[in-house]
DNA sequence: CTGAAAGCGCTTACAG
DNA sequence: CTGAAAGCGCTTACAG
C-alpha cells in the first residue's frame, strides 16, 4: 500500500531452502543436521550450522507440524487463570512441560461452556499432542466427542461424567471432612460451611465431607448453614455476611476455597468481629497468600506440584507409549490440613454476646 | 505395535479432501464455503456444511497457518504468572485477543531470560502474528533482534532498553510518589520503603516517586530505610523484619508490590505490632486480595483493563493496518491510590514505645 | 458460478 | 554418506 514505508522485506522469514543454499547442500541435509536424524559429515554439518547461524534461521513450526504430525505442544484448559489456585497449577505444569520440551497453550474458559467449547476446538484444530482439561462445565456431549476423537487427554481437579479419560483428582471429600474435623476437634459446635458452585464435584464433594464429619460427630446438619459460592472472592463475603445475620449464627466455618475464605474475613471485620476469637473459619487450596493473611488462614493444602507431575506424566503415557489397552488411570490425591491462625479452640462463654 | 489394541485409525484426521469428496465438489468450493470468501450457491453450500457436520470437520491449523501465513495466534510472555498481577493483566489480554478471534500463547518466563529467549524462539517459530512482552531482564541483543526480526510486538508493564517498539507503562514514578505522599500526609516522617528487584524500571521508578514525596516534603531520604525485594511475597517478609529490627524502625513503609505488602504484614504481626495504629504501609497493584487482606490495603491501583485494551489495540495496529511510517508510540497509564485499612494518621506518641 | 493446480516450509521414505 | 521428490492440508491466484 505504502510501499516507501513498508517494512523491510526481508522479513520474509529465511527458508531451509535459504540455508541449503548457502551451505551448498540440499534440505535434506539441512534437516537431518537440526533434527540430528541421521549422520551427515563433519564438513557439511559445519556449512550447515554455520549457514543457519548466518542467516538466523528458525525452522516454521507450522510446516513442521504439518509435514511430521507432531507439534510438541499441549493444551491447557483452565476456568480462572486468575484464581491463584489455577495459576499455580497452570505455572507447575507450564514448568514440567517446558522442560519436556513441550509448550503449552493456556486457554481460559471464564467458566463460560461455550467458550470452553470453542477452545478445545482451537486445540484441536491448532493440532496439539495432548489436552489437559479442567472443566468448568462443559455439556456430557461435548465431553463424549472430545474423548471419541482419540486426542490424549487428561482431566485435573474435577471429576467429569462419562469418563473415559485419565483423570487426577484430589480427594476433596476428605479435604472438607479434615477441615471440619479440625473445627470439631476444637470444640466447635455450630459449623457452617460455604459451599461452591453446586455442579462442579470438588465444591460438592468437600461439602459431602463437611456432612460425614458432622454427622460422625453426632452433630446436627443444619441447612441454613450451608450456605452456597461461586468460588469467587465476593461470593465468600455475601456468604459469610450471610451467615453473621442468621438468629443463630455459627462459630466456625468450612469455606470451600482460599478465596471466598479472604472475602470471608472481610465480612468478618466488617461486622467487627475477631478471627479467631469470635469464629474460627478454614478454607481451602493453600495458594499462597494463606500465610500472607492476617492472621494467616487454616486451610486444606492441595499437594498442587505433585498434582501438575501426576497430569503431565499419565498424558505423556498416553501420548508416546503403546498405552492403548491400557485402562484409565484415576490418580486420587490426598489434601493435607494445614493449621495457622484462623482457627482456634472455642472458648466457652457463659452467655453468647451478639 | 500392539495393532489389537491399537486406537481406532479414524484417528486420522478428516480433511478437506473427505469434506469435498462427501459433499462431491472441489476443495476449493470447501475452502470458500468455510472461509466465506468467495460466492458459493446455495446448494452447493449445504451439502458442504452438512458434509462437514456430518465428518465432524475442523480445519487443520497448521496447513491454514502455513499457507495463509496468518496464524490468528498472539504470544505473551510474562515473567510470572501465578503472580496475580500478571495474571490479572494475562485473562484481561486473553480475553480481549479472544473476543477479536485470536488465541495467546502464554509464556512463563519465570524471571529467567534463558528461558525467556527460548520461549521468544518458539512464538516466532510458531509463526505468531504479534508479541506482548513484559520482559524479566532479556539482555538488549536478544531484544534488538526481536525488533529487528520486524513481528509485531509491544512491551508492557517494564521499560526496556534501546527500544523500536510500541509499549505500555504505568507512571510508576507518580505511583511510588501518590503512596508516599499519602503516608507524609498522614503525619509519618519515618517513611521506609521496600523496593523490587534492582534493574526493574517499574521498581527503580517506584523508589525514584517515593524518593521525590520526601524531598519535596523537605524530609532526609535515608538510605538504610530502603531496602530490596524481588517482588515475591517472602522478600516482603525478609524486608520488613529488617526495617522493624532497625535501631530506629520506620513507622509507615510503602512497599513497591502487593505480595510483598502481604508479606510484610505477616512481618509486622510475628512482632506483634498493630496495623495500622503501630506502623502504616501501603502496597502497589492493588491485585483483588487487597480487599480481602487483614487490614484491607491501601495500594496503587493499576488500570489493569485499561493496559490491557491499549497493548491489544496498538498491537493489531502494528498487525493490520499500513502502521509502517507511524512513529513508535509510548502509552504511559496513570494509577490512582486507593484508601483502605493499612493507613492511618500517625498519633504523636510522647516517647516511642519500642 | 466452480475447479485444477501451484505452493506454503518442512520431513521422510526411497534411491544411489 | 547425500539428494531428489513426494506429500502433510490447506489457500489462492488463474482459468473458464
Amino acid at each position: 500500500m505504502n510501499p516507501g514505508f513498508a517494512r523491510e522485506p526481508n522479513n520474509t522469514a529465511v527458508t531451509i531452502q535459504d540455508v541449503a543454499d548457502l551451505a551448498g547442500v540440499s534440505i535434506t541435509t539441512v534437516s537431518h543436521v537440526i533434527n540430528g536424524t541421521r549422520f551427515v559429515s563433519e564438513d557439511l554439518t559445519q556449512r550447515v550450522l554455520q549457514a543457519m547461524d548466518q542467516l538466523g534461521y528458525k525452522p516454521n513450526l507450522l510446516a513442521r507440524g504439518l509435514r511430521s504430525g507432531r507439534t510438541r505442544t499441549l493444551g491447557l484448559v483452565v476456568p480462572d487463570m486468575a484464581n491463584l489456585f489455577f495459576a499455580e497449577i497452570s505455572r507447575a505444569i507450564e514448568e514440567i512441560a517446558f522442560n519436556r520440551g513441550y509448550s503449552l497453550i493456556i486457554c481460559n474458559s471464564a467458566d463460560n461452556p461455550e467458550k470452553e467449547k470453542t477452545y478445545l476446538g482451537v486445540l484441536l484444530a491448532k493440532q496439539v499432542e495432548g489436552i489437559i482439561f479442567i472443566s468448568a462445565g462443559s455439556s456430557e456431549d461435548i465431553l463424549n466427542e472430545l474423548e471419541r476423537c482419540g486426542v490424549p487427554l487428561v482431566y485435573a481437579d474435577r471429576e467429569i461424567p462419562s469418563q473415559l479419560a485419565d483423570v487426577v483428582l484430589l480427594d476433596n471429600e476428605f479435604g472438607g471432612y479434615l477441615a471440619t474435623n479440625h473445627l470439631i476437634q476444637l470444640g466447635h459446635r455450630q459449623i457452617a460451611c460455604i459451599s461452591g458452585p453446586s455442579g462442579l464435584t470438588p465444591s460438592a464433594d468437600r461439602v459431602a465431607g463437611y456432612r460425614r464429619a458432622l454427622v460422625e460427630a453426632g452433630l446436627p446438619v443444619c441447612p441454613e448453614y450451608i450456605v452456597s459460592g461461586d468460588f469467587h472472592y465476593h461470593s465468600g463475603e455475601i456468604g459469610m455476611l450471610h451467615l453473621l445475620d442468621l438468629e443463630d449464627p455459627p462459630d466456625a466455618v468450612f469455606i470451600s476455597n482460599d478465596m471466598m475464605a479472604f472475602g470471608s474475613i472481610r465480612a468478618v471485620r466488617s461486622r467487627n468481629l475477631r478471627l479467631p476469637e469470635q469464629i474460627s473459619i478454614v478454607g481451602f487450596d493453600d495458594i499462597i497468600l494463606a500465610q500472607a493473611s492476617s492472621p494467616a488462614l487454616t486451610t486444606i493444602a492441595q499437594p498442587i506440584q505433585q498434582m501438575a507431575e501426576k497430569v503431565i506424566e499419565l498424558l505423556f503415557m498416553r501420548m508416546h507409549s503403546n498405552s492403548a489397552g491400557m485402562e484409565r488411570q484415576r490418580v486420587i490425591l490426598k489434601p493435607e490440613l494445614i493449621i495457622r491462625d484462623s482457627t482456634r479452640a472455642l472458648i466457652q462463654q457463659p452467655e453468647r454476646t451478639r
